[in-house]
RNA sequence: GGUCCGUUCGUCUAUCGGUUAGGACACAAGAUUUUCAUUCUUGAAAGACGAGUUCGACUCUCGUACGGACUACCA
Protein backbone atom coordinates (compact mmCIF):
# COMPACT_ATOMS: atom_id res chain seq x y z
CA UNK A 1 0.00 0.00 0.00
CA UNK A 2 0.91 3.24 -1.11
CA UNK A 3 -0.42 6.12 0.34
CA UNK A 4 0.78 9.87 1.43
CA UNK A 5 2.10 10.04 4.78
CA UNK A 6 1.00 12.03 7.41
CA UNK A 7 1.77 11.83 10.47
CA UNK A 8 0.87 13.76 13.50
CA UNK A 9 1.92 15.14 16.85
CA UNK A 10 -0.20 15.23 19.53
CA UNK A 11 0.71 16.67 22.67
CA UNK A 12 -2.11 17.16 25.20
CA UNK A 13 -2.01 20.53 26.85
CA UNK A 14 -0.71 19.66 30.54
CA UNK A 15 2.05 21.61 30.97
CA UNK A 16 5.15 22.61 29.38
CA UNK A 17 6.61 20.33 25.92
CA UNK A 18 9.01 18.15 27.66
CA UNK A 19 12.71 17.73 25.35
CA UNK A 20 10.43 13.80 25.38
CA UNK A 21 7.98 15.23 23.38
CA UNK A 22 10.19 17.50 21.38
CA UNK A 23 12.32 14.88 20.34
CA UNK A 24 8.85 13.07 19.32
CA UNK A 25 7.87 15.56 17.40
CA UNK A 26 10.95 15.88 15.46
CA UNK A 27 11.16 12.42 14.68
CA UNK A 28 7.61 13.00 13.08
CA UNK A 29 8.75 15.86 11.63
CA UNK A 30 11.59 14.75 9.91
CA UNK A 31 9.62 11.34 8.77
CA UNK A 32 7.10 13.38 7.35
CA UNK A 33 10.01 16.03 5.34
CA UNK A 34 11.69 13.02 4.23
CA UNK A 35 8.64 11.11 2.14
CA UNK A 36 7.32 14.38 1.63
CA UNK A 37 4.46 13.66 3.49
CA UNK A 38 2.48 15.99 5.85
CA UNK A 39 3.06 17.05 9.50
CA UNK A 40 -0.18 17.70 11.95
CA UNK A 41 -0.48 19.17 15.20
CA UNK A 42 -3.62 18.14 17.05
CA UNK A 43 -3.92 18.74 20.69
CA UNK A 44 -5.39 16.12 23.03
CA UNK A 45 -7.14 18.15 25.36
CA UNK A 46 -9.63 15.37 26.18
CA UNK A 47 -9.12 15.67 30.11
CA UNK A 48 -10.53 18.79 31.48
CA UNK A 49 -9.23 18.25 34.95
CA UNK A 50 -5.50 18.42 33.71
CA UNK A 51 -5.97 21.02 31.09
CA UNK A 52 -3.46 24.03 31.85
CA UNK A 53 -4.41 27.47 30.43
CA UNK A 54 -1.47 28.44 28.27
CA UNK A 55 0.44 25.34 27.22
CA UNK A 56 -1.17 25.04 24.00
CA UNK A 57 0.36 28.43 23.13
CA UNK A 58 3.80 26.90 24.44
CA UNK A 59 4.07 23.65 22.67
CA UNK A 60 3.25 26.22 19.41
CA UNK A 61 5.81 28.73 20.24
CA UNK A 62 8.06 25.92 21.79
CA UNK A 63 8.09 23.63 18.04
CA UNK A 64 8.45 27.26 16.01
CA UNK A 65 11.20 27.85 17.85
CA UNK A 66 12.83 24.20 17.24
CA UNK A 67 11.89 24.72 13.22
CA UNK A 68 9.36 22.12 13.10
CA UNK A 69 7.03 23.40 10.68
CA UNK A 70 3.16 22.42 10.61
CA UNK A 71 1.55 21.52 7.57
CA UNK A 72 -1.32 20.91 9.61
CA UNK A 73 -3.53 21.40 12.83
CA UNK A 74 -4.04 23.74 15.38
CA UNK A 75 -2.79 27.41 14.71
CA UNK A 76 -2.61 26.72 10.71
CA UNK A 77 -5.96 24.84 10.70
CA UNK A 78 -6.44 22.40 7.51
CA UNK A 79 -9.06 20.02 5.67
CA UNK A 80 -9.72 18.15 8.80
CA UNK A 81 -10.55 21.04 10.89
CA UNK A 82 -11.23 21.51 14.16
CA UNK A 83 -7.86 19.74 15.24
CA UNK A 84 -8.29 20.78 18.99
CA UNK A 85 -10.20 17.58 20.45
CA UNK A 86 -12.26 19.87 22.90
CA UNK A 87 -13.67 21.22 19.12
CA UNK A 88 -14.59 17.81 17.72
CA UNK A 89 -16.55 16.08 20.84
CA UNK A 90 -19.85 15.83 19.42
CA UNK A 91 -17.79 13.33 16.64
CA UNK A 92 -17.19 10.61 19.15
CA UNK A 93 -20.18 9.36 21.06
CA UNK A 94 -21.42 8.21 17.79
CA UNK A 95 -18.42 5.95 17.29
CA UNK A 96 -18.93 4.75 21.06
CA UNK A 97 -22.42 4.11 20.06
CA UNK A 98 -21.39 2.31 17.00
CA UNK A 99 -19.10 0.77 18.77
CA UNK A 100 -21.68 -0.60 21.53
CA UNK A 101 -24.32 -1.81 18.52
CA UNK A 102 -21.86 -3.82 17.02
CA UNK A 103 -21.16 -5.46 20.73
CA UNK A 104 -17.60 -4.32 20.48
CA UNK A 105 -18.41 -1.90 23.68
CA UNK A 106 -20.96 -1.55 26.61
CA UNK A 107 -22.07 1.07 29.01
CA UNK A 108 -21.10 0.97 32.73
CA UNK A 109 -22.66 2.37 35.04
CA UNK A 110 -20.54 1.85 38.25
CA UNK A 111 -19.13 5.33 39.64
CA UNK A 112 -14.88 5.52 40.39
CA UNK A 113 -15.83 5.58 44.19
CA UNK A 114 -17.11 1.94 43.97
CA UNK A 115 -14.26 0.97 41.62
CA UNK A 116 -11.49 2.53 43.84
CA UNK A 117 -13.37 0.84 46.64
CA UNK A 118 -13.44 -3.03 44.46
CA UNK A 119 -9.30 -2.31 43.87
CA UNK A 120 -8.62 -1.77 47.62
CA UNK A 121 -10.49 -4.38 48.50
CA UNK A 122 -8.77 -6.88 45.91
CA UNK A 123 -5.35 -5.06 46.85
CA UNK A 124 -6.11 -6.48 50.74
CA UNK A 125 -6.63 -9.70 49.20
CA UNK A 126 -3.59 -9.59 47.45
CA UNK A 127 -4.76 -9.38 43.97
CA UNK A 128 -4.88 -6.58 41.76
CA UNK A 129 -8.56 -5.82 40.29
CA UNK A 130 -9.22 -6.03 36.52
CA UNK A 131 -12.17 -4.61 34.58
CA UNK A 132 -11.94 -7.22 32.17
CA UNK A 133 -14.25 -10.55 30.97
CA UNK A 134 -14.45 -11.83 34.33
CA UNK A 135 -16.04 -9.26 36.51
CA UNK A 136 -17.98 -7.11 33.80
CA UNK A 137 -21.13 -9.42 33.97
CA UNK A 138 -20.99 -8.92 37.56
CA UNK A 139 -21.42 -5.02 38.11
CA UNK A 140 -23.96 -2.69 36.47
CA UNK A 141 -23.31 -2.65 32.73
CA UNK A 142 -25.54 -3.01 29.64
CA UNK A 143 -24.39 -6.58 29.25
CA UNK A 144 -26.43 -7.66 32.05
CA UNK A 145 -28.74 -4.84 32.67
CA UNK A 146 -32.17 -4.79 30.48
CA UNK A 147 -32.43 -2.51 27.56
CA UNK A 148 -34.65 -0.60 29.73
CA UNK A 149 -32.83 -0.43 32.84
CA UNK A 150 -29.69 1.23 31.00
CA UNK A 151 -32.01 3.88 29.29
CA UNK A 152 -33.93 4.62 32.28
CA UNK A 153 -30.41 5.12 34.62
CA UNK A 154 -29.55 6.90 31.30
CA UNK A 155 -32.32 9.16 31.58
CA UNK A 156 -32.51 10.10 35.35
CA UNK A 157 -28.75 11.79 34.32
CA UNK A 158 -26.57 8.79 36.13
CA UNK A 159 -23.30 9.02 35.12
CA UNK A 160 -22.39 6.39 32.46
CA UNK A 161 -18.77 5.59 30.86
CA UNK A 162 -18.31 3.10 27.61
CA UNK A 163 -15.79 0.17 28.05
CA UNK A 164 -14.46 -1.62 25.13
CA UNK A 165 -14.85 -5.31 25.50
CA UNK A 166 -12.10 -6.60 25.44
CA UNK A 167 -12.07 -10.33 23.62
CA UNK A 168 -10.99 -12.89 26.14
CA UNK A 169 -8.46 -15.44 25.40
CA UNK A 170 -6.98 -14.48 21.79
CA UNK A 171 -4.01 -13.36 20.49
CA UNK A 172 -3.58 -9.94 19.35
CA UNK A 173 -0.62 -9.64 16.35
CA UNK A 174 1.26 -6.43 15.94
CA UNK A 175 3.96 -5.21 13.62
CA UNK A 176 5.25 -2.26 14.92
CA UNK A 177 8.40 -0.47 12.75
CA UNK A 178 10.66 -0.14 15.29
CA UNK A 179 10.36 -3.36 17.23
CA UNK A 180 8.60 -4.98 15.01
CA UNK A 181 6.43 -8.04 15.80
CA UNK A 182 4.59 -8.03 19.20
CA UNK A 183 2.12 -10.46 20.46
CA UNK A 184 -0.23 -10.30 23.35
CA UNK A 185 -3.05 -12.48 24.61
CA UNK A 186 -6.27 -10.60 25.18
CA UNK A 187 -7.13 -11.96 28.42
CA UNK A 188 -4.59 -10.08 30.01
CA UNK A 189 -5.94 -6.26 28.95
CA UNK A 190 -8.75 -4.78 30.21
CA UNK A 191 -11.90 -2.88 29.10
CA UNK A 192 -10.62 0.60 28.80
CA UNK A 193 -12.79 3.64 29.26
CA UNK A 194 -13.50 4.72 25.93
CA UNK A 195 -16.26 8.02 26.56
CA UNK A 196 -17.25 9.72 29.78
CA UNK A 197 -20.55 10.91 30.23
CA UNK A 198 -19.59 13.41 33.39
CA UNK A 199 -17.79 15.71 31.05
CA UNK A 200 -18.92 14.00 27.59
CA UNK A 201 -15.47 13.46 26.13
CA UNK A 202 -13.54 10.38 25.19
CA UNK A 203 -10.68 9.23 26.33
CA UNK A 204 -7.29 9.15 24.63
CA UNK A 205 -8.02 5.78 23.23
CA UNK A 206 -11.01 6.51 21.50
CA UNK A 207 -10.28 9.95 20.39
CA UNK A 208 -6.89 8.79 18.98
CA UNK A 209 -8.07 5.98 16.66
CA UNK A 210 -10.72 7.72 15.66
CA UNK A 211 -9.18 11.12 14.88
CA UNK A 212 -6.36 9.12 13.61
CA UNK A 213 -8.46 7.71 11.18
CA UNK A 214 -10.47 10.72 10.16
CA UNK A 215 -7.68 12.57 9.22
CA UNK A 216 -5.76 10.19 7.16
CA UNK A 217 -2.91 9.38 9.71
CA UNK A 218 -0.52 6.72 7.89
CA UNK A 219 2.10 6.42 11.15
CA UNK A 220 2.32 6.96 14.26
CA UNK A 221 5.73 7.84 15.59
CA UNK A 222 5.03 8.16 19.09
CA UNK A 223 6.84 7.20 22.90
CA UNK A 224 6.91 3.56 23.85
CA UNK A 225 4.83 4.74 27.14
CA UNK A 226 2.15 3.22 24.59
CA UNK A 227 3.31 0.25 23.53
CA UNK A 228 0.85 -1.18 25.99
CA UNK A 229 -2.12 -0.20 24.63
CA UNK A 230 -1.26 -0.74 20.96
CA UNK A 231 -3.16 -3.73 21.33
CA UNK A 232 -6.43 -1.95 21.96
CA UNK A 233 -5.55 0.02 19.46
CA UNK A 234 -5.22 -2.92 17.04
CA UNK A 235 -8.16 -3.99 18.76
CA UNK A 236 -10.62 -0.73 17.99
CA UNK A 237 -9.47 -0.56 14.22
CA UNK A 238 -11.00 -4.00 13.97
CA UNK A 239 -14.11 -3.12 15.61
CA UNK A 240 -14.16 0.09 13.57
CA UNK A 241 -13.35 -1.66 10.61
CA UNK A 242 -10.81 0.19 9.69
CA UNK A 243 -8.20 -1.92 9.42
CA UNK A 244 -7.25 -1.50 5.75
CA UNK A 245 -6.50 1.70 6.44
CA UNK A 246 -5.23 1.24 9.90
CA UNK A 247 -1.88 3.55 10.51
CA UNK A 248 1.44 1.78 10.95
CA UNK A 249 3.06 2.52 14.07
CA UNK A 250 6.02 3.44 15.49
CA UNK A 251 7.16 3.23 19.42
CA UNK A 252 9.91 5.55 20.39
CA UNK A 253 12.66 4.40 23.43
CA UNK A 254 12.05 6.57 26.15
CA UNK A 255 14.43 9.49 27.42
CA UNK A 256 15.90 8.43 30.65
CA UNK A 257 17.14 10.57 33.68
CA UNK A 258 21.30 11.12 32.90
CA UNK A 259 21.98 9.34 36.52
CA UNK A 260 19.80 6.81 38.19
CA UNK A 261 17.03 4.97 37.02
CA UNK A 262 13.52 6.23 35.54
CA UNK A 263 12.42 8.67 32.68
CA UNK A 264 13.81 12.48 32.68
CA UNK A 265 11.68 14.62 34.68
CA UNK A 266 11.90 18.50 35.46
CA UNK A 267 13.01 17.45 38.86
CA UNK A 268 16.26 15.76 37.49
CA UNK A 269 16.82 19.23 35.18
CA UNK A 270 16.27 21.31 38.51
CA UNK A 271 18.80 18.94 40.72
CA UNK A 272 21.52 18.93 37.90
CA UNK A 273 20.97 22.20 36.22
CA UNK A 274 20.08 21.61 32.53
CA UNK A 275 16.52 22.43 31.08
CA UNK A 276 13.96 19.92 30.49
CA UNK A 277 11.95 21.98 28.10
CA UNK A 278 13.07 23.79 25.31
CA UNK A 279 11.70 27.09 26.42
CA UNK A 280 11.22 29.21 29.79
CA UNK A 281 7.89 28.17 31.15
CA UNK A 282 5.99 30.27 34.01
CA UNK A 283 2.75 28.11 35.06
CA UNK A 284 -0.31 29.21 36.39
CA UNK A 285 0.10 28.89 39.95
CA UNK A 286 3.40 31.13 39.26
CA UNK A 287 6.25 27.83 39.18
CA UNK A 288 9.01 28.12 36.91
CA UNK A 289 11.23 26.18 34.67
CA UNK A 290 13.93 26.87 32.57
CA UNK A 291 14.53 26.79 28.92
CA UNK A 292 17.08 25.93 26.60
CA UNK A 293 16.38 29.00 24.76
CA UNK A 294 16.94 31.05 27.67
CA UNK A 295 19.79 29.44 28.90
CA UNK A 296 21.97 30.53 25.96
CA UNK A 297 20.93 27.34 23.41
CA UNK A 298 20.75 27.67 19.90
CA UNK A 299 17.47 25.96 18.26
CA UNK A 300 19.57 24.32 15.68
CA UNK A 301 22.38 22.78 18.21
CA UNK A 302 19.34 21.73 19.92
CA UNK A 303 17.79 19.72 17.75
CA UNK A 304 20.92 18.64 16.61
CA UNK A 305 21.60 17.18 19.98
CA UNK A 306 17.90 15.55 20.47
CA UNK A 307 17.91 14.14 16.79
CA UNK A 308 20.63 11.48 17.96
CA UNK A 309 19.40 11.10 21.19
CA UNK A 310 17.72 7.63 19.99
CA UNK A 311 18.72 7.65 16.26
CA UNK A 312 21.91 7.72 14.59
CA UNK A 313 22.58 8.05 10.59
CA UNK A 314 24.83 4.88 10.44
CA UNK A 315 27.67 7.28 9.67
CA UNK A 316 30.29 8.95 11.76
CA UNK A 317 28.66 12.49 10.93
CA UNK A 318 27.34 14.19 14.38
CA UNK A 319 26.47 17.72 13.22
CA UNK A 320 23.60 17.87 11.21
CA UNK A 321 21.06 20.89 9.78
CA UNK A 322 17.82 20.32 9.61
CA UNK A 323 17.64 19.77 5.97
CA UNK A 324 20.50 17.16 6.53
CA UNK A 325 18.48 15.12 9.50
CA UNK A 326 15.73 15.15 6.89
CA UNK A 327 17.60 13.40 4.26
CA UNK A 328 19.38 11.37 6.59
CA UNK A 329 16.30 10.22 8.40
CA UNK A 330 14.78 6.97 8.69
CA UNK A 331 12.75 4.92 11.67
CA UNK A 332 14.93 1.60 10.93
CA UNK A 333 17.81 3.38 12.54
CA UNK A 334 16.09 4.35 15.78
CA UNK A 335 17.35 2.85 18.35
CA UNK A 336 15.10 0.26 21.10
CA UNK A 337 16.40 1.11 24.09
CA UNK A 338 16.05 4.16 25.94
CA UNK A 339 18.16 6.80 26.07
CA UNK A 340 19.91 8.38 28.63
CA UNK A 341 20.05 12.01 28.41
CA UNK A 342 23.63 14.08 28.51
CA UNK A 343 23.96 17.52 29.21
CA UNK A 344 27.43 17.73 28.73
CA UNK A 345 26.67 16.72 25.59
CA UNK A 346 24.22 19.31 24.67
CA UNK A 347 26.39 21.66 25.90
CA UNK A 348 29.31 20.74 23.29
CA UNK A 349 26.76 20.51 20.42
CA UNK A 350 25.66 24.15 21.35
CA UNK A 351 29.87 25.17 21.47
CA UNK A 352 29.80 23.70 17.98
CA UNK A 353 27.55 25.64 16.36
CA UNK A 354 28.69 28.84 18.03
CA UNK A 355 31.88 28.86 16.86
CA UNK A 356 30.55 28.36 13.11
CA UNK A 357 28.39 31.16 13.41
CA UNK A 358 28.97 34.23 10.94
CA UNK A 359 29.75 37.53 12.46
CA UNK A 360 26.33 38.32 11.25
CA UNK A 361 24.41 35.77 13.39
CA UNK A 362 26.53 36.46 16.35
CA UNK A 363 25.04 39.89 16.06
CA UNK A 364 21.81 38.52 16.67
CA UNK A 365 22.23 36.89 19.98
CA UNK A 366 24.64 39.95 21.04
CA UNK A 367 22.56 43.03 20.97
CA UNK A 368 19.68 42.27 22.65
CA UNK A 369 23.14 41.35 25.58
CA UNK A 370 24.29 44.53 25.07
CA UNK A 371 21.42 46.72 24.79
CA UNK A 372 21.15 45.29 28.12
CA UNK A 373 23.97 46.53 29.47
CA UNK A 374 23.24 49.78 28.15
CA UNK A 375 25.47 49.69 25.01
CA UNK A 376 24.66 50.52 21.02
CA UNK A 377 26.75 50.08 18.64
CA UNK A 378 26.12 48.63 14.91
CA UNK A 379 25.56 45.06 14.60
CA UNK A 380 28.61 45.31 12.38
CA UNK A 381 30.77 46.41 15.84
CA UNK A 382 28.70 43.56 18.15
CA UNK A 383 29.22 41.14 15.57
CA UNK A 384 32.95 41.61 15.24
CA UNK A 385 33.62 41.58 18.78
CA UNK A 386 31.51 38.21 19.53
CA UNK A 387 33.04 36.88 15.92
CA UNK A 388 36.83 37.44 17.75
CA UNK A 389 35.33 35.14 20.68
CA UNK A 390 33.68 33.04 19.78
CA UNK A 391 36.01 29.98 19.79
CA UNK A 392 35.68 30.19 23.68
CA UNK A 393 32.01 30.36 23.75
CA UNK A 394 29.53 27.56 24.65
CA UNK A 395 26.44 29.27 25.57
CA UNK A 396 24.90 32.80 24.65
CA UNK A 397 24.79 33.67 27.90
CA UNK A 398 28.27 33.50 27.87
CA UNK A 399 28.66 36.45 25.46
CA UNK A 400 28.56 38.80 27.82
CA UNK A 401 31.55 38.07 30.23
CA UNK A 402 33.59 36.88 27.13
CA UNK A 403 33.32 40.26 25.29
CA UNK A 404 32.10 42.89 27.76
CA UNK A 405 36.12 44.58 27.91
CA UNK A 406 35.59 45.51 24.36
CA UNK A 407 32.70 47.54 25.37
CA UNK A 408 33.78 48.64 28.87
CA UNK A 409 37.07 49.99 30.19
CA UNK A 410 37.70 47.80 33.89
CA UNK A 411 36.79 49.20 36.76
CA UNK A 412 38.77 47.34 39.02
CA UNK A 413 42.20 44.95 38.54
CA UNK A 414 41.77 40.92 39.43
CA UNK A 415 43.76 40.70 42.32
CA UNK A 416 46.37 37.49 40.98
CA UNK A 417 47.14 39.14 38.02
CA UNK A 418 48.02 42.39 39.42
CA UNK A 419 49.80 40.91 41.95
CA UNK A 420 51.60 38.91 39.06
CA UNK A 421 52.09 41.63 36.59
CA UNK A 422 52.53 45.04 38.64
CA UNK A 423 55.60 45.01 39.86
CA UNK A 424 59.10 45.40 38.68
CA UNK A 425 59.94 47.06 36.25
CA UNK A 426 56.62 46.72 34.49
CA UNK A 427 54.65 50.04 35.46
CA UNK A 428 57.25 52.16 33.90
CA UNK A 429 57.24 50.27 30.90
CA UNK A 430 53.99 49.99 30.26
CA UNK A 431 54.32 54.09 30.75
CA UNK A 432 57.17 53.23 27.88
CA UNK A 433 54.62 51.25 25.78
CA UNK A 434 52.32 53.94 26.05
CA UNK A 435 54.33 56.07 24.19
CA UNK A 436 54.83 53.49 21.26
CA UNK A 437 51.26 53.10 21.22
CA UNK A 438 50.79 57.07 20.66
CA UNK A 439 53.00 56.96 18.16
CA UNK A 440 51.91 54.50 16.21
CA UNK A 441 49.47 55.65 13.27
CA UNK A 442 48.21 53.27 11.77
CA UNK A 443 46.51 50.59 14.74
CA UNK A 444 45.24 47.86 12.55
CA UNK A 445 46.07 44.50 14.38
CA UNK A 446 49.20 43.79 12.20
CA UNK A 447 51.01 46.67 12.53
CA UNK A 448 50.61 47.28 16.19
CA UNK A 449 52.06 44.19 16.26
CA UNK A 450 54.63 43.77 14.31
CA UNK A 451 55.76 47.74 15.85
CA UNK A 452 54.80 46.69 19.69
CA UNK A 453 56.85 42.94 18.51
CA UNK A 454 60.23 45.04 17.57
CA UNK A 455 59.80 47.16 20.46
CA UNK A 456 59.83 44.37 22.58
CA UNK A 457 62.90 42.92 21.01
CA UNK A 458 65.01 45.79 21.02
CA UNK A 459 64.24 46.43 24.91
CA UNK A 460 64.88 42.89 25.86
CA UNK A 461 61.53 42.30 27.45
CA UNK A 462 60.13 39.17 26.99
CA UNK A 463 57.00 38.85 25.62
CA UNK A 464 54.27 37.28 27.82
CA UNK A 465 55.35 40.16 30.52
CA UNK A 466 55.03 42.84 28.24
CA UNK A 467 51.47 41.29 27.44
CA UNK A 468 50.16 40.54 30.28
CA UNK A 469 50.96 43.75 31.63
CA UNK A 470 48.83 44.94 28.88
CA UNK A 471 46.11 42.91 29.28
CA UNK A 472 46.39 44.00 32.91
CA UNK A 473 45.78 47.34 31.65
CA UNK A 474 43.57 46.91 28.95
CA UNK A 475 41.49 43.99 30.27
CA UNK A 476 42.08 44.10 33.83
CA UNK A 477 41.79 40.31 33.86
CA UNK A 478 43.12 37.56 32.62
CA UNK A 479 41.07 36.80 30.00
CA UNK A 480 40.38 37.44 26.63
CA UNK A 481 41.42 37.42 23.08
CA UNK A 482 44.94 38.28 21.69
CA UNK A 483 46.25 41.69 22.81
CA UNK A 484 46.05 43.23 19.56
CA UNK A 485 42.77 42.02 18.88
CA UNK A 486 41.97 44.18 22.06
CA UNK A 487 43.86 47.37 20.71
CA UNK A 488 42.60 47.10 17.21
CA UNK A 489 39.09 46.55 18.59
CA UNK A 490 39.01 49.70 21.13
CA UNK A 491 41.29 51.63 19.64
CA UNK A 492 44.52 54.01 19.61
CA UNK A 493 42.43 56.71 22.50
CA UNK A 494 41.22 54.49 24.56
CA UNK A 495 43.92 52.12 24.72
CA UNK A 496 45.73 55.16 26.01
CA UNK A 497 43.30 56.07 28.35
CA UNK A 498 43.00 52.36 29.92
CA UNK A 499 46.60 52.62 30.53
CA UNK A 500 46.72 55.74 31.90
CA UNK A 501 43.69 54.71 34.29
CA UNK A 502 46.08 52.06 35.71
CA UNK A 503 48.76 54.01 36.12
CA UNK A 504 46.54 56.37 37.94
CA UNK A 505 44.86 53.46 40.05
CA UNK A 506 47.96 51.31 41.13
CA UNK A 507 50.20 54.63 40.56
CA UNK A 508 53.23 54.29 38.89
CA UNK A 509 55.16 51.51 41.58
CA UNK A 510 55.12 48.23 41.80
CA UNK A 511 52.74 46.60 44.30
CA UNK A 512 54.36 43.89 45.97
C1' G B 1 2.41 -8.70 41.60
C1' G B 2 0.89 -9.06 36.16
C1' U B 3 1.75 -7.74 30.88
C1' C B 4 5.00 -5.84 27.37
C1' C B 5 9.74 -3.72 25.87
C1' G B 6 14.89 -3.51 26.42
C1' U B 7 20.53 -4.86 27.72
C1' U B 8 28.09 -3.08 23.37
C1' C B 9 33.28 1.64 26.90
C1' G B 10 30.79 6.09 32.74
C1' U B 11 27.23 8.24 28.66
C1' C B 12 25.20 8.46 23.29
C1' U B 13 26.18 4.85 19.77
C1' A B 14 28.56 1.76 15.04
C1' U B 15 28.70 -3.53 14.03
C1' C B 16 22.95 -6.33 10.31
C1' G B 17 27.79 -14.70 11.79
C1' G B 18 34.24 -14.10 10.60
C1' U B 19 36.67 -6.59 12.81
C1' U B 20 43.15 -5.47 16.55
C1' A B 21 34.77 -4.35 18.46
C1' G B 22 34.89 1.88 15.36
C1' G B 23 33.31 7.09 16.48
C1' A B 24 31.54 11.04 19.80
C1' C B 25 30.82 13.32 24.91
C1' A B 26 33.14 13.20 29.56
C1' C B 27 37.97 11.90 31.77
C1' A B 28 43.67 11.65 31.80
C1' A B 29 48.46 12.92 29.63
C1' G B 30 51.15 15.74 26.10
C1' A B 31 51.74 19.61 22.19
C1' U B 32 50.48 24.69 20.74
C1' U B 33 49.75 29.50 23.33
C1' U B 34 50.92 36.64 25.62
C1' U B 35 46.01 35.25 29.69
C1' C B 36 41.70 32.24 29.31
C1' A B 37 39.95 29.24 25.89
C1' U B 38 40.11 26.89 21.27
C1' U B 39 42.69 23.32 18.46
C1' C B 40 45.76 18.96 17.74
C1' U B 41 48.02 14.22 19.36
C1' U B 42 47.86 10.20 22.56
C1' G B 43 45.74 7.20 26.44
C1' A B 44 42.41 4.53 29.56
C1' A B 45 37.50 2.52 28.77
C1' A B 46 32.51 -2.16 26.50
C1' G B 47 29.57 -6.99 24.19
C1' A B 48 25.04 -8.56 31.83
C1' C B 49 25.34 -13.96 32.92
C1' G B 50 24.48 -19.18 31.48
C1' A B 51 23.24 -22.71 27.95
C1' G B 52 22.38 -23.97 22.90
C1' U B 53 22.64 -23.52 17.12
C1' U B 54 27.15 -23.04 14.02
C1' C B 55 33.49 -24.50 11.34
C1' G B 56 32.83 -19.70 13.79
C1' A B 57 28.50 -15.58 17.76
C1' C B 58 28.36 -9.03 20.31
C1' U B 59 25.28 -10.50 16.24
C1' C B 60 20.50 -16.24 15.95
C1' U B 61 17.46 -19.32 19.93
C1' C B 62 16.24 -20.32 25.03
C1' G B 63 16.81 -19.36 30.19
C1' U B 64 18.47 -16.20 34.23
C1' A B 65 19.66 -11.45 36.06
C1' C B 66 19.09 -6.41 35.74
C1' G B 67 16.66 -1.98 33.81
C1' G B 68 12.33 0.46 31.85
C1' A B 69 7.20 1.33 30.46
C1' C B 70 2.27 0.21 31.38
C1' U B 71 -1.24 -1.63 34.85
C1' A B 72 -6.89 5.63 36.01
C1' C B 73 -13.72 7.73 34.10
C1' C B 74 -4.52 10.87 32.50
C1' A B 75 -2.46 11.32 28.17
Amino acid sequence: MNREVRVRFAPSPTGPLHIGGVRTALYNYLFARRHGGKMILRIEDTDSQRFVPGAEEYIIESLKWCGIEIDEGVGVGGPHAPYRQSERREIYLKYAKQLIDAGWAYYAFDTPEELDKLRNEAESAGKTFAYNYEVREKLPTSLVLTKEEVEERIARGDQWVVRFKMPENEVVKMDDLIRGHVEVNTSTLDDKVLYKSADALPTYHLANIVDDHLMEVSHVIRGEEWLPSLPLHYLLYRAFGWTDTQPEFAHLPLLLKPTGSGKLSKRDGDKMGFPVFPLFWTSPTGETSRGYREDGYLAEAFINMLSLLGWNPGTEQEIFSMQELIDAFSLERVSKAGARFQPDKAKWFNAQYMHNLSDEALAVYMQPILKAHGIEVSDAVAGKAAGIMKERMTLTTDMWDLTSFFFVAPTEYEEKLAKKQWKGENPAMLAELRGVLESIEDFSKENTENIVRAWIETKGFSLGQVMNTLRLALVGAGKGPGMFDVTEFIGKAECLKRIDTIIATLKGDSIN
